[in-house]
DNA sequence: CAATCAGATGCAAATATATGCATATATGAA
DNA sequence: TTCATATATGCATATATTTGCATCTGATTG
């Protein structure tokens, strides 16, 4: 398979992680410092199973990791440069300037959230 | 629904947008300047309705736009950055190891076909 | 110190839904 | 009519969601 073809298999295949609002949400909430799987579920408002399985696949894809604590498991994100990179892409993702308005404040949120303080916790604390 | 899901659900479609190989390739090879369907169809090597139809998803989500010619349709990026924050992604997905000596090579590889010039045409002719 | 129990999480099978693709058909320009 | 491209339809595959069960860990009880 010409090089190509690989490179866009794997970047095609990266973007699907993405495609999904929980995982969306899941590392919005990841910027702000490593939370457990419950506090997850409890913020996105879904079944525990729904959100260790988006979890999941954000773990086999690497962008996420886990760290595991008693009964509970944190996980953070394992490239924060990602969030940046995300970040950056947004403004070329939404295409010319009359991208819906849902579409346009969507992004403008993920904006602000994410470009927030990475982590004070991930700076402080990170006893384990 | 809170404006947090309706965010996150709309990133996430726009990423999903990205999500496959004919697309991004499409918007790679746009990257070097516009080019018709059918020249698109033969660097994809497949069918006229897939490049076709794949085009649609692209167009709909404003990230590119048509112009037409004749009987040719001439595709561009609405955002011409667009292809290489792409191309920055690869990284982290070597970031994340495990990619076997064959596939980083096989980055490298489109990287640099890729990564040609950024459109000549695009800033002489526009012959229209 | 077992033995047991409950909380937190992971995993699997079944079902629902979405997406991709090829074939066929339609449009629009020369 | 023919060429270039677009769209519709139906089927196959993939992805998501729920439900139920398994596992691991810490706490409790006897």
């Amino acid at each position: 398979m010409p090089s190509r073809d690989i490179a866009a298999k794997e970047l095609a295949k990266a973007f699907s992680v993405l495609s999904h609002p929980d995982r969306v949400r899941i590392i919005e909430e990841l910027g702000s410092g490593e939370k457990d799987v419950n506090s997850l579920r409890a913020v996105l408002g879904v079944s525990h199973s729904r959100t260790s399985q988006n979890l999941a696949v954000l773990r086999t894809n690497r962008l996420v990791t886990e760290r595991r604590d008693g009964r509970h498991v944190f996980y953070r994100l394992s490239q924060p440069e990602l969030a940046g990179w995300i970040l950056e892409g947004l403004r070329f993702i939404e295409g010319d300037l009359q991208a819906s308005e849902a579409r346009l404040s969507a992004f403008e949120e993920a904006r602000q959230k994410w470009s927030g303080e990475p982590a004070s916790e991930l700076l402080v604390t990170n006893r384990d």
